[in-house]
DNA sequence: CTCAGAATAATCAAATTTGACTACCAGCAC
DNA sequence: GTGCTGGTAGTCAAATTTGATTATTCTGAG
């Protein structure tokens, strides 16, 4: 799975209602093009095809007020509701290599009650022990890894990546643990979202070493 | 970029001649299958697609010694060869948080001249340090991090496997520097590749954990 | 012998992703 | 008031990826 539907629905979720350029400009604000495939293609494709499966209703297009095309709006139904919290939850706990999929349910674990995020967290530091275990256990041949010669640095480095992984997720851990962030019931949620005519403070059309190869 | 064409390239140069069963079970060999798109799909596409584009030769279909429907074999070309090489390098420097593209990479770079990769491998390690500074500079707002909320996890997260990424290739550097693996040019190359009738030691059908979600 | 199951080799439709492109309006320089 | 630039909003064809499915031959049990 990509991380596109969890970023377009979550989006799409905390305005209430959005057309797609407003996914696309809170996507930006979270640097979600530089780490995901948050491309316009992709969030007019999301849409159209979440909302042909009843996780968005479309509202009819209205010519736009400031300049542009007519827009479409969406907004999230009740079971796009709960395809979001199936897809936060198990973006939070899977272990696949992917790091945009986490990156994207780390915007927004705190839409989950802070007890259910920790315990999610603590599934996933988990789920990557056992994935090592399973790895090394597998990959490895018995008469050593000296007969995989090069390519064993392959798993190496997925054995690195898994523990690099591990750690950070403790390190979130603790930061919850001692009471950072505001999380579902908590009061006063920290919104990512853009405002009405906010600028973005993010914004660039410059490249950045690392875009893309 | 996905990985996907690096690594059929390699596969088939590799073998001389392939068809796309035998790149399919080299892949597999190598645990591709598990941290890259390497399916059926994919590899049989990715090598129609590379045919005409004049990357390969496609050979004539001859009915299957062993069972099955009858099989094209492929031939890299010269300018396959070029396209694998360019590839390569770009793959090893690269920066870009897809980290099957390093694993692909990882498992050709004994085709380059030791001196190659090591220079290739430190600009890497460059490259990973110059996003980091980009990506600090830029995104964190001059009134301290925390207007960011929880979204500064996501950053945090980044900078941390850029951390761990550039650490782990500055370890390689240094086994390559004393002396491990044969590299271009040092006689007897380990070739990754499955004799003909040899069995796939690490073929599995069973699903590990963090498969997929 | 014969039939089930497994391995071999590949194809196909549907979904997604990419990258380039279109169309509209506002503001500004000239 | 015309032309240019830039922001807004979205479309589209082409390429890729996914997941399921097909077709052929070999093997071994009964």
């Amino acid at each position: 799975m990509s991380a596109i539907r969890l970023l377009v629905l979550g989006a799409v979720r905390q305005h209430g209602r959005a057309h797609g350029y407003q996914v696309r400009n809170d996507l930006e604000y979270w640097g979600a093009h530089e780490w995901s495939n948050a491309k316009p293609g992709s969030i007019y494709h999301a849409l159209k095809q979440m909302a042909k499966q009843g996780l968005l209703v479309a509202h009819e297009t209205e010519p736009s007020t400031a300049g542009g095309p007519p827009r479409t709006e969406y907004e999230i139904t009740e079971e796009g509701t709960r395809e979001f919290r199936t897809l936060l939850r198990a973006s939070l706990t899977a272990y696949d290599q992917k790091p945009d999929v986490l990156s994207a349910a780390l915007g927004f674990m705190v839409d989950l009650g802070r007890e259910e995020a920790l315990g999610l967290l603590e599934e996933r530091v988990r789920v990557i022990e056992e994935w090592r275990s399973a790895v090394t256990e597998h990959y490895v041949p018995e008469d050593g890894p000296e007969r995989l010669g090069h390519i064993g640095e392959i798993m190496n480095f997925w054995v690195h990546s898994a523990d690099s992984g591990a750690e950070w997720t403790r390190g979130l851990i603790r930061r919850i643990k001692d009471g950072a962030y505001a999380f579902a019931g908590e009061g006063e949620p920290f919104v990512g979202v853009l405002a009405e005519g906010e600028e973005n403070p993010y914004r660039t059309d410059e490249t950045h070493p690392g875009d893309a190869q």
